[in-house]
DNA sequence: ATTGTTATTGATAAAACTTGCAATAAGGAA
DNA sequence: TTCCTTATTGCAAGTTTTATCAATAACAAT
């Protein structure tokens, strides 16, 4: 079965449907990896959709971020920036140049473990980002 | 010597200067604990200072975020709210209730040494925003 | 195919946040 | 105190994000 068949009866089983706009955007993504703006999404999606408002893209997002879909990720600037969900990662942002590294989930394994233990919380994947200092901007300072 | 007369010399010190509105602003975080948003701190804040303006309350809080003396932090509807620096420290946001609880840093030590000796980036305090689902949230699914 | 239900969209307005620039005022120096 | 430099503010305009609501279209049932 395609990805997009078995992306629309997921939405199908949850009383959602499927739509050329979601199933625009979440193409993008797929094919785009790594992280988007709204409006680089709306800009690309408009290719396919022209009438696409920018209000249907932030509502499109929100819904398929609220159905695991996709993740969304703060940006360098602190906007949010989003990504087909794939495998269970982090980041980490210089706050100087704005740089920024990928990490996996493993390394947080335990931590989540410990957080779980300490705070009852059930800690589900969350694509978190960590702001530092990359190493071109520890040594130009 | 007072806490704002110390927080006057380290922005002097840095080129910087103290004025009606960020000492205002600073005295509101460090009163009102907690996170609070700009529209919250613009509304507390007009009552000392008649004529504060969002822009200016905006354009203060990211200065003394950038000066150390606030931290930002995602609150769960995913907008930018700010709090006195104290001490290091973490947030768990529950996805479903909204509701939160706070984590010490030390349980995140451990994995803030793994993290710079596996991407070369020096970890600086960064109060992160984690996601979950509450013990009430969870069993009430 | 046709119809009916209602989830979804686009249009519009509002709210939240940012930028550019001239007027103001903090605070160092005389 | 007074003067001078320039960091900071308020104002006005722009951009981004959210809310409301009537018109549309997905899709299940006939
Ligand atoms: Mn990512
Ligand atoms: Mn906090
Ligand atoms: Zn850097
Ligand atoms: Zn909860």
């Amino acid at each position: 079965m395609t990805c997009t068949m078995h992306r629309t009866q997921e939405l199908r089983k949850r009383g959602f449907r499927m739509t050329p706009q979601r199933q625009t955007i979440l193409q993008i993504l797929h094919d785009a990896s790594g992280h988007h703006s709204p409006a680089d999404i709306h800009a690309r999606a408009s290719l396919n959709i022209p009438g696409l408002t920018e209000t249907t893209v932030y509502r499109t997002l929100d819904f398929l971020v609220q159905n695991g879909m996709i993740n969304p990720a703060q940006s360098a600037s602190g906007h949010l920036v989003y990504e087909i969900a794939r495998h269970n990662h982090h980041h980490i942002i210089c706050r100087s140049c704005g740089g920024s590294v990928e990490i996996e989930h493993t390394l947080l394994q335990e931590l989540y473990q410990q957080l779980e233990t300490h705070s009852g919380y059930l800690m589900t994947a969350s694509h978190v980002t960590f702001f530092g200092l990359c190493q071109v901007c520890q040594s130009s300072t």
